[in-house]
This record gives structure tokens, sequence and C-alpha cells, in this order.
DNA sequence: CTGAACCGTATGCGTCATAAACAGTTGTGG
DNA sequence: CCACAACTGTTTATGACGCATACGGTTCAG
């Protein structure tokens, strides 16, 4: 009884890079509009782009959780298994989601007499993009971003620093150094802001108080056994926080700290 | 119908804290001994211990999304709903992982007669407990960890610069500033090893290259759009990797620009 | 010795990703 | 011109997950 012309399972069409290129890991090939689309059959209703920013809508308002298959349909009132006709898997989604968000970055100048100034805020830009898509620290990221955007932004980086006389290889550490530290802290911001958010909203009532990392530490943290943190707890406060508790200002600590790095390793260099 | 006394639903004894002191988040309150064990009842054959434990084994063997409750449980020969007795949700019981893990932090020693020698390898060390479990990189954290032997080791990467003269706040920021590197750097590793052991696992048969990062860039950067990435994917190799790919010393050189400019911030600090 | 407090179990709900088979629509080759 | 291949979205089903709820058995305090 089965049709001899069976459905690709699989379902999106298959690549036809020039021969000898093997098929590109999921969601690359499309990327780099390397994925054919058939003449026949009806008029598409649904697209990968339509898919993509409905799924980026879903994660902006709600968290990278929120995006399932079936609430992406649901928002474009199709069902769900309708996305698999031009998304081959969830993980798919995500990488599209992923370059998707870095838009934007082709066209950024960094303007700036020094390298060092241009590479600071090639950060606090790196930044602000993740800031205004936090779900982005939630990504499962399988490999360094090798998205058309993406990597734009990075030679961009690259760029910033044709002055200083570097080497290629030391040029890109740095870039992974800073890209490395960016992420990190803004991943550590969104999830304390989220935590936050979801400890607010479940005590709804009353109740439950929100514990910030100085109250905690005060609590906890025994003299004799802690005696440092101890100390920095109670410390003087500055502003809100105790000293070294700010988010922002910390981010931009460590930043100038690794900026500083970089100065000294671009002078023992060339002398 | 109802029975008036009623199983408090979320079973787990609450805690029994001094007055005025209001329970911490979940998992802490058990941490730090502060959850009380009521008399009456069978001896347990069950134990947070013997939970925690085998949620490690199961995340060490096969990551933290192979941590569910009812393979946690299986594994002890217990019903999933068994495990809800002694731990309040999944989230406490990965909050208890991740205090499981930094066992041992408590008996480190730091040798070394300046600052920057105790500081490298307190970071080394850092990198070298999450290699022992790499799963901890995919945890969610909320807030920064907050558990007793986390705050042993925070202590101890404080007292590392007990003879540099900085302030305490800018102490913490340091601490602030490698974690959060160490952590990124360890997290884009095993991420990209989990991939590979994924896309190897996929492509059983044959079929499916596995890519790295080169041979993507060597696809993908096309020498226009990209002449410094292009360069790059294309330089001499030296050993198996074109220059800046290597894992391993990609960490060892950030570590080592970070701690220049710690260096730096030492020096100025104090003339 | 009785009942409250405690232990582990059984069952079920809602959600998730995705496999498989199918029905409707359209361009194209014979 | 028309049958069929290629393409569209849909239906239905599967096995996993976290966890709420209700329950029967155990043990110790009064």
């Amino acid at each position: 009884m089965s049709r001899q012309g069976e459905d690709a399972q699989g379902a999106v069409a298959q690549d036809e890079g020039a021969p000898g290129s093997p098929p590109l890991p999921p969601g690359l090939d499309l990327l780099w509009g390397r994925r054919g689309r058939g003449q026949r059959g009806p008029k598409p209703g649904l697209s990968v782009d339509a898919i993509v920013a409905s799924a980026v809508r879903l994660a902006d308002a709600e968290g990278l959780d929120a995006v399932s298959m079936a609430r992406v349909a649901e928002q474009l009132g199709f069902t769900t298994m309708s996305l698999y006709r031009h998304v081959s898997s969830k993980e798919e989604l995500l990488q599209l989601m992923w370059n998707d968000s870095a838009q934007g970055a082709e066209d950024i100048v960094l303007t700036g007499d020094d390298w060092r100034s241009r590479l600071g805020t090639w950060a606090m830009i790196q930044r602000e993009m993740i800031d205004r898509h936090p779900w982005i620290t939630q990504m499962p990221m399988a490999a360094p971003p090798m998205a058309p955007n993406s990597l734009t932004f990075v030679e961009r980086g690259l760029e910033a620093m044709d002055d200083t006389g570097l080497g290629d290889a030391d040029k890109l550490r740095v870039i992974g150094l800073i890209s490395s530290y960016t992420l990190s802290e803004a991943r550590m911001a969104h999830d304390a802001a989220r935590a936050a958010r979801a400890a607010a909203a479940a005590a709804d009532g009353e109740a439950m108080p929100v514990w910030t990392f100085e109250a905690l530490l005060r609590e906890v943290a025994d003299e004799q056994a802690y005696p440092r943190l101890h100390r920095l707890a109670w410390s003087e406060r500055i502003g809100d926080h105790p000293a070294g508790f700010d988010e922002q200002e910390g981010f931009r600590f460590g930043l100038d700290r690794i900026l500083d790095g970089v100065e000294v390793l671009i002078k023992t260099a060339q002398p």
C-alpha cells in the first residue's frame, strides 16, 4: 500500500551547493543561501522569515522557554507541524533566531582614533545587542556563531585592531576573550533579572521576600568562616549597593581590566 | 470528604530558622542546615544525599538533560514522586547538585609567593572543577552561587589578593571577572564537545561530515566580505589548528591578559 | 492504643518535539 | 490537455517530561 514517491520524511528541500562541498550544519545552509526552492505546488502561506520573526517575538516577550513549536505556530495561525515544512528542527529554528538577533551588526561603524576606544565600543555594542534580546544568553551554542551577521561583526572587531601590530591569531584570541566575558556577564545579569521576575510573580499576594545578593550574604556569611566576604557584605553602601555589586559598573570594570591587559600585550609585542 | 490534617502539599518540612530571618530560597535553607526533620513516621529509605548523588552520576554520564526526576528515581529503585518528599522541586535538586560539585573547594590551599600565581592557579582550579562536572555550564544560574562550598571558594580567591593593596570592592570585582571568563570559556568548550559527540552519534553509519570551526570558516568566509577572517582561516597551521583556535591555549591566553590587566590596576592604585 | 505525622505510591494533567500518513494545490512533461 | 510529481499544510499518534493530588501503610508521642 505504500506509495512509491513517498514524502521525503524530513521535509525541507535538500541543499544543492557546488559539487564537492558537503552539506552545512542545520540552519547554516539556509542562512548562506544554499537551499533550493521548488516551483511546483501551492504558494506557501508560511515562510521561514515569518516563523523566525514570530519566534523572536515570543522569546523577547517571555524568554526562550516560551518558544515551542506549538506556540510559534499558534501565533501564526497554523498548526504545529506546518513549521516543519520550512524548518527542519527546532535546533535549526534557534540558529535562525540567533542570526536574526545579530541583525544590524552589518552596518556598525567604529569611530574612534585608537584601537582601545574602538574595541571598547565594539564590546559595548555587543552587550547592547544581547540586552535587546536577552534570550540569546539562554541559547545552547554548539559552535561559535557562523551566521553571516555574526561573522561580519567579528570582522569589525578584528578591523578595530588593525593598527595594533598584533598577529592575526592574537587578534582573534582577543575577540574571543572579550566576547566570552561580555556574554557571560550578560548571562548572569539576565538570569538574575529573570529569577527576580519569577520570584516576584510567584509571591504574588505577599510573603516570600526577594533576596538580593547582599542580603543573602549578610544572612549567611559567618564572620569566622568567611571574614573577607563578611566584611564586604557589611561594608559601606555606595548608592543602593555595597561596593562591588552593581552590574553596569561591574561590566565596565571588567572590560577596562581586559583592555588594560590587551594594551600590555600590544606594548610588549611591539617595543 | 477532605481530611483536616491534610498533607502539606509541597511535602518537605518547612524551615525553622531564628525568628525574624525569613525563609531562604529553595535549596539554600537545606544547604545551610536550616530545615527541620520530624521524628514520627517510618525511617526514610531515601535521603537527600542519595538523590543528589544519583543525579550527579547521571549528569556526569549523560549531561544535564538526562537528569529527570523519573530517571533519578529509577536509578535509585524508587518511584518518581518519592523524590518530592525530600526535595521540593527540580530546581532545588539542581541547586543541591551545584553545591555538591563544588565539593573540595573547602580544602584547597593556594601556594605561591605572589598574588599573580595564586590567582592564576585559583582560576585553573575553577576550570578543572567545571571540567570534572561539565553539566555545571548548562545550569540555569539564578543567582551567584551562595552555597557553603562556593562561598569558601570565593573567600579563597579574595585571600589570594590579600597583599595587593586593592580595596575589598575591587577584589570582589576581580573575582567576578575571572569567574565570568572561566565559566564562559568552559561553557563554549563543553558545548562544542557535546555537539561534536552528538553529531558523531547521529552520523553513525557514515555520511555527515563533522565540521570544525576552521573548516566551516574556509567554506563560508568569502575573501571580499571578510578579508581578515579569510586570512585567518587559511593561515599556517600550528599543530592541528590554524593559529588562534586551540581551546586550552585560548583559555590560558585570556587568563594571562586578564591578570595583566589586574596587575595594571594594582600598580596604579598603589604607586 | 490511638491518632497525628510521616513515608512512598498510583494516577493523571498539560506540555513538549517530532514521526507518519494524508488531502488539497499547482506547475510541467508527455 | 491532462496525469502525475512536487509541493503545501493537516491530522493523528508516540513517548517523554515536571508535578498536583489523592491515597494506603508505618511509626512514634500522648
